[in-house]
DNA sequence: GTCTATATATTGATAGAC
DNA sequence: GTCTATCAATATATAGAC
């Protein structure tokens, strides 16, 4: 028989999560306190420790999932041209960026907060995707359409670049989505001497 | 009468910043204790109030300083080329972010736990800051030695860019600081179609 | 200037009623 | 599944002795 559609525990979990990342991303893992959190969803904090053993786990399960949902959304083709790779995947990072900032800058900023096996876990995830942008900027060099002389340092860098781009970006703000993924792809495509 | 030399207070003034400064940038501002500051430096809590009348002023006065420091060292020339004072911003911002890594990452990341008003004050000097290498930006484009269709995102994007280097530069590891930033100045310079 | 001791508040987490 | 009540630990900050 199927689950009771509508029970509160299925509609009250992903309230949680979503409060919870919501509030680390604005104020930070320790700053905020399970009572807050509670309070964000009109619940007692007793209630929380339904849906998770502990705020460790909490932060963990939210870096881990954003980091999966990730790596399974991302598709590359190793046979397209290696400027068209990197054009998807600059689209892809600013779309996700945009579309879920607080995962993105939980997943980018709160490694610290992770309990050392967590810690591991979020970071081999964070790798492969760093390893996946690597490989495009491997493959445009031996293509000879990038220049790119460190491909680490350059990954980090492009990384690190439009990451940076939920530090800024407002919604209706001065910039439409489009247009901002069209000015990062002129300086990528500059940056990679394309 | 000059003060006396090797007072405590002069010694232990700046050790408790210094430690608070590395805890901050390691842990975050609210995953530290008063605690732990005083038994990094090797006092008993109470003590550090005779330093700071507490702890977000702290926080505020390590950020605050470092701006102030950073502002103060960036000397520009209008009247050079673009590219060259370009050059030198990258340089100098690069310089700093190796040297005083915790001060960056401390002012770059912890606006979020500062007080509404001492958060003010702090933007409004990294403003600055940002502007700074707009105004670069701007006059390339204008001599014709740039091609920068945003300034605004271009600035944004630059500083995340180089300030990520903080991330994963270390001391000691596969590249020294001069090769970092010769391959940094290659990435800027294609980014700003130079 | 630093210590010990302490006031007061808040934290993460648990127990048991409903 | 959620509540109320509560525990033990820890937090920031202060007071007063030395």
């Amino acid at each position: 028989m199927a689950r009771t559609q509508g029970s509160k525990a299925e509609i009250t979990g992903p309230l949680v999560r979503d409060a919870a990342r919501r509030l680390f991303a604005r104020h930070g893992f320790a700053a905020v306190s399970m009572r807050q959190i509670a309070a964000e969803v009109g619940l007692q904090v007793g209630a929380l420790y339904t849906y998770t053993p502990d705020k460790q786990a909490l932060l963990a399960d939210l870096m881990h999932s954003h980091m999966e949902d990730l790596l399974a959304a991302w598709q590359d083709d190793p046979a397209r041209p290696a400027l068209e790779r990197l054009e998807r995947f600059l689209r892809f990072h600013i779309k996700t960026s945009l579309e879920r900032p607080e995962a993105v800058f939980l997943s980018y900023m709160e490694l610290r907060n992770l309990a050392p096996g967590n810690r591991r876990v979020i970071a081999e995830l964070r790798r492969r995707y760093e390893d996946a942008l690597e490989a495009i900027l491997i493959a445009g060099e031996a293509q000879g359409t990038m220049s790119v002389p460190d491909s680490r340092l350059t990954t980090m860098a492009l990384i690190a670049m439009l990451t940076g781009v939920t530090n800024w970006y407002r919604e209706g703000g001065r910039l439409d989505q489009d247009r901002v993924v069209a000015i990062y792809w002129d300086l990528v495509r500059g940056a990679v001497g394309a």
